[in-house]
DNA sequence: GAGCACTGC
């Protein structure tokens, strides 16, 4: 090494310590800033943007500290800045290890600190830097730590995050490298070719292959959003952000400027941003406002094959649009083998195979059926424990009951081992299990221990457990279906679909070679399970997809372009349903109401009630009982050995009023006690769905101003109320009969109050309900009574006097039909409802 | 006097 170079060398370490220095000036200061920005913010609801802001704060902190690591300060002193005499002579005092060593640390921390610059001038929006272009390697090792750390956080939020999904895929180091490493990486100019030629292509990727992160990325380096944003959707929330927050990372720009995220509640965009990824459900709605997509180029459906209803209308919706728009672009992606369907729906559109790299799997089958497939997966459970090498279980279960029932069977089966058999930890896992439980399942399993995950479907496609080795799958999901023809809904357990079983079987290949053990025959498998679960298009109430696709000026539904159309049944309940409410004419025309009720995020009879509230000045109470209703039946929590004083402080909130409002007075309780948590546990009811609720409840509220309906108030008459909710549901209605069943007035059939209802034992002669669930009976869930006049009078042109015309009143005894209410309340109060 | 798969707007 020549002198001159020595000295270069020196000059670059030195100015390397002052940066050095420098650095940990900004760490304290970061440090300060943050102590700061949480203690003035300390007590106070937070603003998404403040809270945006703090995260970043702490991420940014974290990162710095994370990295800032001064190891080796003893043995070597930092010189000062620029003192390149005194850093030749430190050079010669050190052995060759100590100075390899300490390069490397430089040039780490350079690294490091070179991106934090990057996100400072960010912060500040000075400035845009890409480290994919020029200095791609060295910002790439610490982007991959970047994403680790993100990832990190989230999960300590109580996010679950979906990194299967966002190719998560830590095997190669560097940033740039790693995004070479991707499979699709070697298809990028064959696809973009492909985007070029056609208007429309399908993707098949395996899970892992980086088309959801990668091919937005390619495009963007294309030019294609020069003449608009390209959007990509995602099924569900966590996954659009997620995905949002690693493309951000990848192209070095702050999250939220050129790469962002829309989901509902939360629009992480500005004018800035050219690559969105968004929630179906929300490009959907961006739909009712820009009707020709026009301000997007390119628009990427991704899990396709998870079909969901929002995706299989935007494939309608965005078929047309190609036609019509020839410089709009359309990428379709799907992981499943159904590609050549989608081709066939997309007039044969050009369809690519990229291959993902997962870990093999090996399956295994039942030699005969399984009568009992609880037991069959205990005792699966078990043998995997005793004989197996290390390394998590997840079984899938159907339900709560199951979960709860396998993990006492489970326990009480290892407990006979006592410490002959190593730990067996059991996590339950729900959507509705509270979420500080539901964090068990992502903390590590301790030394020499195995973790036995007791999951529903939620593991299947919605988060995802680490360390997962061995999957027990008995084949069973609970689904829901609709009845059209009465309006009826129901929970069944079925077998699952042939996708659905690779899905669960790849589970157990994230970090390594897995096992999965199929609680079913080969046969089963191979020629008994469907190919793909039934789309959700043809098993669910259609009045809210009517409603939409009508007031995107789609009058001909029968002949929309479904890839798979719903039951025409279903189809002409919705139209007859929309009709009933007013929000379509006799031609089938959106009416004012209809437009009005389209606005909405609701199913159509809650945003009719929501708009019929403005006749009757209590919007107030509607929209709340509106959020509490769309959170749907998850208000209260019920563990089973507290059922009793759960059931006890739900019926606190009901003091005979019907149901809904029962929903409004635990909805302006918890107000009272200022959004409090510890209320919620104290009256078993869920912080999150409360939480929701308020969300919903904002957002409801602020959509009444748009469609300019007053925020008015009106307590003191809950008949008003009440009939504000009669207006909305009106074809809900349904009579009591002699033996206290109930008579639907529409449609007539048998049906019962929901035992979980707080008027099940007033019997009302007359209510209208929220839903009808086929369970053991046929319940009606959510009921409120109501005066049978209402009727006549809301909705003449749906029923006439002779319908609620009531000779049974008159030979009923007295009280019958109103019983003492007071009574029920001192029973409630006494502890002794709910017991027996 | 019974039961709540999972998403999304």
């Amino acid at each position: 090494m020549t002198g001159e170079n020595r000295i270069d060398k020196l000059r670059k370490l030195s100015r390397q310590t002052y940066l050095h220095n420098r650095k940990r000036k900004k760490l304290s200061s970061l440090e300060d800033e943050l102590r700061d920005y949480v203690y003035i913010f300390e007590g106070v609801k937070l603003t998404q943007a403040e809270e945006r802001e703090l995260s970043y704060k702490k991420e940014i902190y974290e990162l710095a500290k994370e990295h800032f690591v001064e190891e080796n300060t003893d043995e070597y002193k930092m010189p000062d800045a620029y003192d390149i005499d005194g850093a030749i002579n430190q050079e010669k005092r050190f052995s060759v290890a100590n100075r390899r060593r300490r390069d490397t640390e430089a040039v780490e921390m350079m690294k490091f600190f070179a991106e934090l610059d990057a996100w400072e001038e960010h912060q500040k929006g000075k400035s845009t830097l890409k480290f994919g272009s020029q200095d791609g390697k060295n910002a790439a090792e610490d982007y991959n730590y970047v994403f680790e750390d993100q990832i990190d956080f989230v999960q300590l939020s109580g996010i679950d995050e979906e990194p299967s999904e966002a190719e998560s895929g830590s095997i190669s180091r560097g940033l740039m490298e790693e995004r070479k490493t991707l499979p699709i990486y070697s298809f990028r100019d064959e696809l973009l070719h492909a985007v070029n030629d056609h208007q429309v292509i399908i993707i098949e990727g395996e899970t892992g292959c980086g088309k959801t992160t990668q091919l937005p990325q390619y495009l963007h380096e294309a030019g294609y959003t020069k003449q608009g944003m390209i959007a990509c959707t995602q099924p569900r929330r966590v996954a659009a952000m997620s995905v949002a927050a690693r493309v951000s990372h990848e192209m070095g720009v702050k999250l939220g400027h050129e790469v962002g995220y829309s989901i509902r509640f939360e629009d992480c965009t500005s004018e800035k941003t050219v690559i969105k990824y968004m929630t179906d459900g929300m490009l959907l709605r961006e739909f009712l406002g820009e009707p020709n997509l026009s301000s997007y180029s390119v628009v990427m459906v991704d899990e396709a094959h998870e079909r969901t209803l929002s995706t299989d209308i935007l494939f309608g919706l965005v078929k047309d649009i190609a036609r019509s728009r020839k410089d709009f672009k359309l990428i379709v992606s799907s992981a499943t083998l159904d590609a050549v369907k989608f081709s066939e729906f997309f007039d044969g559109a050009p369809i690519f195979r990229i291959p993902g790299h997962r870990f093999p799997v090996v399956p295994y089958y039942t030699r005969v059926p399984e009568a009992d497939y609880i037991g069959a997966a205990i005792s699966t459970v078990l043998k995997i424990h005793v004989t197996e090498p290390l390394g998590d279980i997840l079984l899938f279960l159907t339900g709560q009951e199951e979960i709860e029932s396998v993990d006492g069977m489970l326990k009480e089966r290892t407990r006979g081992f006592g410490t002959k058999i190593a730990e067996l930890i059991i996590c339950p896992i729900f959507a509705n299990l509270p979420t500080e439980l539901q964090a068990k399942i992502f903390e590590p399993t301790p030394e020499g221990a195995r973790k036995v995950v007791l999951a529903t479907n939620i593991a299947e496609t919605s988060l995802t457990i680490n360390g997962i080795k061995y999957v027990v799958d008995p084949g069973f999901c609970k689904t829901k279906s609709y009845n059209p023809r009465t309006g009826m809904e129901s929970l069944v357990v079925n077998p699952i679909s042939r996708a659905s079983a690779n899905q669960r079987a790849g589970r157990a290949g994230r970090t390594g070679p897995g096992k999965c053990f199929r609680l079913y025959t080969e046969y089963s498998y191979k020629h008994e399970l469907e190919d793909n679960a039934v789309p959700e298009i043809q098993r669910t109430n259609l009045a809210n997809v009517v409603l939409t696709l009508k007031s995107l000026g789609i009058h001909d539904l029968v002949n929309f372009d479904f890839m798979d159309p719903p039951p025409s049944e279903a189809l002409l309940r919705a139209l007859e349903q929309l009709f009933a409410l007013n929000a379509l004419n006799a031609k089938g025309e959106l009416t004012k109401t209809g437009r009005r009720m389209a606005e909405f995020p609701l199913d159509p009879m809650l945003s009719k009630m929501v708009v019929a509230s403005d006749k009757y000045k209590c919007s107030e109470e509607i929209v709340t009982i509106a959020a509490m209703l769309s959170v749907g039946n998850t208000i209260f929590y019920c563990p089973k050995d507290k059922q009793v004083h759960a059931d006890n402080a739900r019926m606190n909130f009901n003091p005979g009023n019907g149901d809904h409002i029962a929903l409004l007075n635990v909805y302006n309780a918890w107000k009272e006690m200022e959004y409090s948590t510890q209320w919620c546990y104290e009256n078993y009811v869920q912080v999150r769905s409360m939480k929701r609720a308020h969300d919903i409840r904002d957002q409801l509220e602020g959509l009444l101003q748009r469609v300019q309906i007053d925020i008015r108030s009106n307590p003191s008459d809950l008949d008003a109320t009440k009939k504000a909710i009669a207006s909305g549901f009106f074809p809900h209605a349904a009579k009591l009969r002699k033996d206290g069943s109930y008579r639907t007035l529409k449609n007539p059939q048998t049906v019962y109050i929901h035992p979980s209802s707080g008027v099940v034992r007033v019997h009302p002669r007359w209510l209208v309900y929220n839903e009808l669930v086929l369970t053991t009976k046929e319940y009606m869930r959510q009921v409120t009574d109501i005066k049978p006049e209402w009727l006549v009078e809301i909705a003449p042109h749906y029923y006439h006097l002779k319908d609620v015309d009531d000779p049974a009143i008159k030979k009923m005894p007295r009280g019958q039909g109103k019983p003492a209410l007071w009574q029920w309340n001192s029973q409630i109060k006494m502890g002794r409802v709910g017991m027996r």
